[in-house]
DNA sequence: AGGTACGAAATCGTATACGATCACTATCAC
DNA sequence: GTGATAGTGATCGTATACGATTTCGTACCT
């Protein structure tokens, strides 16, 4: 429950390509390589004991993710935090966790409610000792088990590119804050509760959506006031 | 306008492997390769009279995008037309136009009303010739100049991925239906009229999504009752 | 006749090799 | 001393080559 991994084309499993893939995504997203490393096609083909073509390709297709950048001649680099490039994430994320969030609700049965609930609690206790790693990949946990039946898997799709997108950058403690982080919880359970009075489909976007949004917004507050 | 290309990783022009994802994607969205068309390493290479490498890194990115799938040690095909897939990508569009158009409402002037507006007109006549392709071509451009100022470029992506995929399988008629049509047309102007008006933009989004969602809905009824 | 097993052709996946391009530095002219 | 310039090293982009895997046709067995 807890990989966020999952791409569309699984692409072959067992071929050195995907195994490059899996290892330098891997590398972003626990933030052993943070934004601005230099991506090097030779030392990583070395690192991995294959060749540069598959890493090559593994890299192109990062790129297609937005894990990385890439320049011509030059080379890739792992994607920046410009606080614009967040911006457009979180919004986009909005959205989509949204939908799946509306798309999803009339499947999820109590089962799945009380192991999300479960999940938040984790969340709360989280707070308390000031964990944000443990915290957003619990944040993560929390909506995946609401995904679970989610009919639409482009749709889920994307939401799992928003956050590995987010997870390259987790590492900076800049998306953290405090207050924020204990409204969402709150949030959580709201979300719950519509969930399991049957609300309609549009109520429940629009509180799924704000959790997200909203989360961008006290983001961009302390970005105005420092 | 009518350019449906663009997208996030603008990947180096004039480098063989653009190319190449450049010539193939071109062949697969006006239809040279259909659904079901296998993509040959070789032959392509043959073709644009370049190696295969660079071929295979644009059918990865073709496969990103959804175009072609791709099965290990068998190769690349078009990507199929799989009702349920057209079900997943209409209702992924409804969702990312309904945004891209409630973030760009506030920020389209009274001259791209009157573009939109023209372009509707010209898809009123296109109704009357029964011309399908150019009704699907002008229904782009009229989206299109509505999210000329998306703010969000990582939405706008996504409609133009979704655009790309619909296009793909835009040859088999099973798609158009002329009564259809004509509700779509009917729902542009409502739509202008609610940007027009400055009207709020949960309103916006709703009726953006509506017209694709209807859309989908008057395939889906086609579908089952033949 | 039908099904299975084997073999050849086709195609993919990856390694290696080499030319092309870029960044960086040291040198030279002014 | 400062600017431009040529040289050098590093890295990328692509071609070619070869082993691995699949597919398909054919022959053989039941």
């Amino acid at each position: 429950m807890t990989d966020t991994a999952t791409d569309l084309p699984a692409a072959t499993p067992g071929s050195k390509s995907e195994q490059a893939y899996q290892a330098v995504k891997a590398r972003i997203v626990e933030g052993t390589y943070t934004p601005g490393y230099r991506l090097v096609l030779g030392s990583i083909a070395k690192d991995l004991g294959v060749s540069v073509v598959p890493v090559r390709e593994a890299i192109r297709r990062l790129e297609a993710e937005g894990l990385v950048t890439f320049e011509r001649n030059v080379g890739a680099t792992v994607a920046g935090i410009d606080p614009t490039e967040y911006l457009y994430t979180m919004q986009t994320l909005s959205i989509v966790e949204g939908a799946a969030t509306a798309l999803s609700a009339p499947l999820i049965d109590p089962a799945a409610i009380a192991r999300a609930r479960a999940v938040n609690q984790e969340m709360r206790e989280c707070l308390d000792h000031f964990d944000p790693v443990r915290f957003t990949r619990l944040n993560q946990d929390f909506h995946s088990v609401l995904f679970e039946h989610c009919p639409n898997p482009h749709i889920l799709d994307l939401v799992h590119r928003g956050w590995n997108r987010l997870a390259s950058l987790r590492s900076s403690t800049f998306r953290f804050v405090p207050g924020r982080a204990r409204d969402s919880v709150e949030e959580h359970e709201n979300l719950l509760k519509l969930i399991e009075t049957g609300a309609d489909a549009e109520q429940i976007e629009k509180a799924a959506r704000l959790h997200r949004s909203a989360t961008l917004d006290a983001y961009l507050a302390q970005a105005n006031n420092p």
